[in-house]
Order: C-alpha cells, then sequence, then structure tokens
DNA sequence: AATGAATGAGGGTTCATTCAT
DNA sequence: AATGAATGAACCCTCATTCAT
C-alpha cells in the first residue's frame, strides 16, 4: 500500500506528530546541505529511525511530494491574500512576489524540483491551483495596462525560482535573503517600466512553459539520487 | 607531480587533445546531467578511460577546476571588450551582462562553484582579475551618472549567476537562453529606472560579498558526489 | 555515530552474532591472506555484505582494532596466568612466552599492527597493561637473578613478535608452529646463560622501545591497502 | 623475449646503469615502503621512467627476482668467507649469521619472497646453492661437536629470516639492526648450550623444510600485488 | 632503447532501500 | 507502528601493465 503522503489526517497521535517531524527536519535539512543529502541525516534529525521515515513517505520522492505539497499550498494561500488586499494589479504581483520569496519555505521547491514528477497526481493539481492563481495575478495587471502584456507568465514565474534558489558560496542567511529582495525589487521596477517595446521577443505563457514543441532540451540537474 | 590542471602546453600532442577533449566533455555532461555525475560519464563522453581523466586532473575538484578558469578567462574578455566598445557606462555594463550570459561556458561557474576552493592559487587570481574588471565596469556607470550608487556589486553579480543557471524541468535550450535574456532585458530597466531611493537597503560591494562578518550561513548546494 | 569497536553488547541478538563472525573471519582470513586482503573476502567468509562489516567497525582499520583488542586481552590474561603459577622468574617469563606464542590469535597482532593507531584511546590502555604485565614478568626475573639485567625488554618482546609472525613460504600450520617452539626454547636457552657480558650494547626498555630519540627510522610494512 | 632479469651484461652502457640503478632503487624503496610499493615509485627513485622498468624486468616478479639473486649471490660469499676463515664449526656459524644480517641487503628477500616463485629456473640453483653452503656450515658443527645434532637446518635458516625482516612500527634504523644483532647473539647463546635434550622434537633438515608433506599450510602473505 | 601517456580492473566506501526484530 | 541492522549497487580512486611516440 502506497503511503498516504499528504495525509496525516487518519493516524495515531504520536505517528501525526512524526510526520510533521520529518517534513520540518526535511526542509530544514535539504535546505542546509542541498537535496543529495542522505536520508539518513533527514530521519536523525527529526528524531525518528530511517524505517519510519520510509513507511511513511515511501522513498525520497515521496518525502520531497509532500515537501513540495505543503510549499505550494502556502504559496496559493499568498496569492489569494495579494489579490484580496490590492486592487492595482501591479501592486498586487508585487505583493504576491514578495510574499513569494519571503516564504521561506518556498525555496525548497526549485531545489528538489527536478527530482519530482511535478505531473503526479497530487503534486500536479496542486501545482495548477497554484499557477492558475498566479496567472490571475498577471492577467489583473495586464488588464488594468499596469503591466505591458508582453511580459508574459514565464518571465514572472521562473523569475521566482531564480530568486528563491540559494545562490551557491555561503552568505549569511539574512544577507542572501535581502540580495533577493532588492533583486526582486529591482526587477519590479524594470516590470514598471517596461512597454511592449522592451523585448522584442514573444513571451511564454504558462501553456507553452509546460509543453515546449520539444525540441533537444538543456536538460539540466543532478544526478540521483 | 600535481597535475598541471590549467596548461596542457608541454603535453605530447595525444595527451593535450584528450586535455581538450575531457574539458569540453566536462561542460557538456556537467551542464546536462549536473555537477555530481559520475566522472565515468564524463571519462565516456570524453572517449578516454577513467584513469587518464584522473592523470590529467587529479581529481573533480582539479577537473572542475580546469574548467571554471577556462570559462574565467572568456568572460574576463567579454568585460574587457565591453568597455572598449562603450562610452556610457550603463550601455557597457548592459553588453557585459548580455555577452557574459550569452556566453554558454559561463554557466558551468556556478553549477560547479561550490565543490572548489575559489581562494586556489590558480583560481583566486583569476576570479579575482574577472571580478575586478567587472568592478570597473560599474564603477565606470556609478561615475558617470547612468547607475545609481545604492545598485552594488553583489546586485549585478549574483543576478548574473542567477540567470546564468539552468532552471530546473526542461525548456528547450533555445527558449531558455531567450527566457533569460528577456529577464536580464527586464532587470536592466530597472536598474535604469532605479534611483537611490528605489533600495532601501545598502548593497554589497565585491569584498563584502565575498567576506561577510560570518554568521550562520544560508549554505546550501548538494552533498559531495 | 562511530560504530562502538569493541563492546557489542548493546546490539541486537543479530547484530551480536554478526559481530563476533566478522571478527573471527577477519583474524582467520588475514593469518592465510595477510593484512592487505580484500575486505570483500573477509565479509564473505563472515557471510556478511560488505555494508555491514562497514557498519560495524567503520573501517579497515576499526575492524583490525577491533580484533586486536580482542587478542590483547587474550595475552594478557597469559601473563597474569604465567606470574601466578611459577614463583621463579625465569620460569614465569618462559611460561609466558610459550602461552603467547601457542595462543595463534596473537599472531594477528604484528601482521595488522602497522595498520593501526596503537596510541588509540581503546586500543592504548590494552597495549599498556598488556606491555606492564611483561614488564614485570621480566623484572621479576631481574629481581631474582635469573635473567641478567642486560636482557631488556625490547630483547623479549620483538622476538615473540619474530617468533608469532608466519614465515614466508608455506610450511604446515603444525610444522610452522613446532618450528617456532624449538626457536623459542633456543632462545630461551640463550637468555638462561646469559651473562651481562654476553651483549656488549645497552637494552632498550619498553619506553625505549616506544619513544626512541627519532632519526630516520628503517620504516617498513605495506603500502595502504 | 622475456628480459635478461640477470644479465645487464651485452647491454648499451646506459642500459646497464640504468639496471643497476633500478635494482639499487628497488631495494631501497621496498625497505622503506614495503614490497607492495606502487612501482612508479621504484621507476622515480632510480630515475628512469616506468617503461624502462618494465622493459628491463619485465613485471614486479622480474624485478624482485633480480634484487633476490643479487642478494643471494652477496649471502653466498658471505658464507664461503665464513667457512675460509673459521676453524671451529660454531664460530664459523656464528660468523656466517651475522655476516647475512650485517648485509642489509639481504632484509630484502624475506619481504619480497612470498612474491617469487623460488623454484623459478634462475632462481632455484642461486638458491640452492646459498643453502647448500648453509648447510654445510652446519654440517662442520655438527661434526665437531660444536652443534648438538638436534639442532637443524630449519631452525638456523628461518631464524636468519625472522631476524633479517623489519619489525612492524618505525625503530630507526640503527637501533633495530643493533636489536636484531642482540637477538642474534641471544640465540647463538642459546644454540652454544643446547644439547640434545634441549629440543624434545626433530628438527627439519633443508629437504623436509622445502618439501613438507603437504598437508593444510598456514599459507600467509599478502595479497597481489 | 627510453619515455611517459592511456587503460581498466580492483578495492574502498557510501547510502538508498528492504526487512527482521 | 517504529526501529535500526543488513544489503549491495554505484561511485571514487589507484596502480599494474601496455603501447604510441
Amino acid at each position: 500500500m502506497t503511503p498516504a503522503v499528504s495525509s496525516p489526517d487518519g493516524l495515531r497521535a504520536d505517528a501525526r506528530r512524526n510526520h510533521h517531524q520529518v517534513l520540518d527536519a526535511a526542509r530544514q535539512v535539504v535546505l542546509e546541505h542541498g537535496p543529495g543529502v542522505a536520508l539518513d541525516e533527514i530521519a536523525k534529525a527529526a528524531g525518528v529511525g530511517i524505517g519510519t521515515l520510509y513507511r511513511r513517505f515511501g522513498d525520497r520522492e515521496g518525502l520531497y511530494k509532500a515537501v513540495v505539497l505543503r510549499a505550494l499550498q502556502e504559496a496559493r494561500t499568498a496569492a489569494e491574500d495579494a489579490l484580496a488586499e490590492h486592487d492595482n494589479g501591479f501592486d498586487a504581483l508585487a505583493a504576491y512576489m514578495h510574499a513569494a520569496l519571503e516564504l521561506r519555505t518556498a525555496a525548497v521547491i526549485p531545489l528538489v524540483m527536478d527530482r519530482l514528477d511535478m505531473d503526479d497526481p497530487e503534486l500536479g493539481p496542486e501545482r495548477e491551483t497554484g499557477a492558475a492563481v498566479l496567472e490571475e495575478v498577471i492577467s489583473r495587471a495586464h488588464d488594468d495596462g499596469s503591466l505591458p502584456r508582453s511580459v508574459d507568465f514565464a518571465d514572472i514565474g521562473t523569475m521566482l525560482v531564480r530568486l528563491s534558489r540559494p545562490l551557491p558560496g555561503s552568505l549569511p542567511r539574512e544577507a542572501e535573503a535581502e540580495l533577493a529582495r532588492r533583486q526582486l525589487t529591482l526587477f519590479l521596477t524594470g516590470l514598471q517600466h517596461a512597454t511592449d517595446d522592451t523585448l522584442d521577443s514573444a513571451g511564454m505563457s504558462r501553456s507553452e512553459l509546460r509543453e515546449p514543441e520539444n525540441q533537444e532540451t538543456s536538460a539540466v540537474g543532478d544526478t540521483r539520487p
């Protein structure tokens, strides 16, 4: 029986506690040591046996799936909040991007993403929903003229990925966060001042980003596991 | 005798050919499979035995050092060219950043960087020189007023790193390159319109970037090979 | 967590059984094939996976440490018995030397010794104790006049090492043992008839043996595995 | 064509020089680093390329064969000298044993012996001759009553092996030599005072030593290479 | 004839995953 | 349900040996 990665609900109290401890530990340890870290390490940080980790999450991918799921849910909430709190499209976009960046939890997503099948039945929908909300934020900015239509989903979404990714080398945690914030601000300044002439190519919509007319890809990542 | 990582000059003809084949293969394979890729893979791609790779470069770090050395040299040339060809500071900066991005080879640097001791006697100076040239580009833009002084070395340098890094997932090579170019353009637009009020924190100079007042770092990367 | 090389006590039943199987196999296989033998070989002889061997003992040194520890304990017991059972100093010495030689297990010590840090916190004390008991045996013989004072610790101790070492070539096990016994007897005969004039140089005490005024050593052994 | 391991005679001058340099280096380096030392190391110490070493000696065994051959010749000379210079059998024996020990070169033989086929057509005869001379020394001592007949070839021959072997650990070269000398003296004292009752088993003659009624051997040595 | 580059098998070690307790 | 011991495949690296220069 595949472990119920997402829902620790029907579990015994101690099992549920373990579930959360492992997720927290995974986020922390992956942020510290990267996605290739030994699972023993995560189990130890969570204070459980490695066997428990496997029973709960099946394997590394299952664990990362659960971690990402949580992060996606948090990100979605942020987007909904941004939409609710700002009338101007660009303001909502800026608010969302800053919030997504602030969500330290979101930082694990890019770290872990290429180990996951994003079309997974549990992950896909959540990711879909998250993307849809962002798309809506962008649409609104397009519609009220606060963002040129030539700036597209991919430009925004993948910049968020880039800014969330930890830099190689080792800056103090806060210095790194501050740097990302500054760069986001500069990028937003660019968005604000961009016109339809600024970019001379066509942007990519969400669907184009997801399903490129598959040619030779620039496939990168890291080797298993 | 430590292998001469940087200079295949005094070698026999076949050895020199191998040296370059291995470097090319390493760049290619690391871009495709990440820095954790098995060295066997690189050797095979280069058409040499694993032993040859080791004889030539000592170990993974030695190999990566040689790869980075070449990339740094190419990047430096780009900066010098930018300075020579543009009078306006901002134009030179923009030209440099686009050139550095175009240099596909530069993309391996961040991938590989955290496996290296960047203070290595061979690497350090070249890196230094590279950084110094970029610093000069920035200074000139500061001086002629085309870039607000609040935008600092770290903002520029690490954005280049972010943009050079391959995105997780697998976009077609050209789509990914185009995306990065657009994002650079937007970022440059932001720089152009930034004032000293845009950023409310202090930027980091090159030296601050290199030697943060070491607190708990946000150390991330990947586990050793 | 460093593996508990010496104490399999708190382990699960099967783990404890494995622990002993590996130690026995190691002694046997090292005696047969020398200290450079592949660890796979030892693991196979013990009927466990190579991973188990590593989990249990950390590495080759850890394994050898455990083997030596057991041997040292057996040797010490022999010395204590010799002291208890013989009043005459020389008789106790002879009894001890024969017992140490008979202890086939003791033969691994010299084979393995130069792979170990004998000042290791676990090994050091046991070795110390073992040496101290031998020193006491010798002292007693010095004191009751049954051994000339010019015969010193090193003369006795290292002859035991020499006699315990398997000879190159392949004598039948029992022939080899008998030969060593004969040579020990002859050596003891020499000790018995030696006077202070027999040896014209000064002997080495235990401390001199351990800490020579370090000059160029005659360092020999074998290259690491 | 198998290289002429033993006779550098018909060679070009430089080749002959190389031949000796390699032999000297081999003896030295093997004494220092053990018989498992990398052949590269020996080649480097000899100041020749690894290829030259292989061309000259075929492989590790060939090299060691040449080294041993030289040592055997030196040892034989020593035995002949001992016979010539001493009338009393025991004196000749003592002189021979001390000389053999002093011959630093002889120390490599046991180190290297179990890598060699001692019945090799080149090695066998020389070894034979060497052993025959020693046998003669012993016979003479038996005959003139200065050595009990119960002390046999194996007792003498293998004690020489034991005393020549470097001790594990690292004593200063001279301390180690002096220790061996003292132990030889003590052993000789034993021989001198031994009677036919001293040893209660039968000794082994040279032929028995060479061809034991092959049962399970106590085969020891080290793994290739 | 000498050289040293290339090869690849072999051994050490780690860690994802399974399974007995 | 939790635990942690055992497994073995995979990867790093070294060196004996061969072979082109």
